[in-house]
DNA sequence: ACAACCTACAACCAGGCGGTTGTAGGTTGT
DNA sequence: ACAACCTACAACCGCCTGGTTGTAGGTTGT
């Protein structure tokens, strides 16, 4: 089960590993396009542009919503908002690490102590 | 060239797509490690993790130093805050696409011309 | 009814990716 | 000096990916 997440985050930055779904992104986050809209606007294939959409679609940052003839697709808002949320974790990672210096160099010998670090460590 | 920053984010989104590589990134985020010892954590060859972590220099999200027979590799947090200041910015574009909603809300002059959608990086 | 359009999906192909093994060179400790 | 260790890199192999074309079905306008 949270070997899921892990899916999801594959899912997730495979996606927006590609600079052609990186730009359909852009456009569907600022506002509803059709598909054949979005493949208007590159060159190569419908096909080729419908498949990006797909990945999109499956990595949950994009939706997709049925209109007559037309496919209307969406950007998922708080897809991109999870994704960042995974980059701050990873940031947090590294605070910990920050903190343990600090540790190390506050704790060990009383007498060899000398000015803590000037440091940037945390800002909250 | 902004070619370039498409190159990055290709580079940080693809380091980024492989759960190794996101789980070597946590670890050297949180402190330095040798290859060898990363390579311990997973059941794959040391060449494989030495891939990966080649991968993730690559891509500027890990910083290899040498110290004797072992190469070291820390974490870069500013590269990690790139990648959130790049989604941040995707972010942006969904808040404009609520803010085009609101004005289409508040206008209520339906006679009165609107700008057609200026849809931003053209590059055609 | 018909043509034009939009979408979906399958089959196919070149190239890249994740993994392996093997080989070679530099560093450390005895 | 020697063995043990750590790293780097090349060659190879399935498999997936990003692109193509082709075919089929649903929707719209005349």
């Amino acid at each position: 089960m949270d070997g899921m997440d892990e899916d999801r985050a594959d899912a997730w930055f495979h996606a927006l590993s590609d600079r052609t779904r990186r730009d359909i992104l852009r456009r569907v986050l600022a506002g509803e396009h059709s598909v054949s809209t979005l493949a208007a606007a590159y060159d190569m294939s419908f096909a080729a542009v419908q498949k990006h959409v797909a990945v999109l679609e499956k990595a949950g940052l994009l939706t997709k919503r049925r209109q007559g003839r037309e496919a209307l697709a969406s950007g998922d808002v708080a897809a991109v908002r999870s994704v960042g949320a995974m980059l701050t974790e990873l940031e947090s990672l590294w605070r910990g690490r920050i903190a343990r210096i600090d540790e190390l160099i506050a704790a060990p010998e009383p007498h060899t102590r000398q000015a803590p670090t000037p440091c940037h460590t945390r800002k909250d």
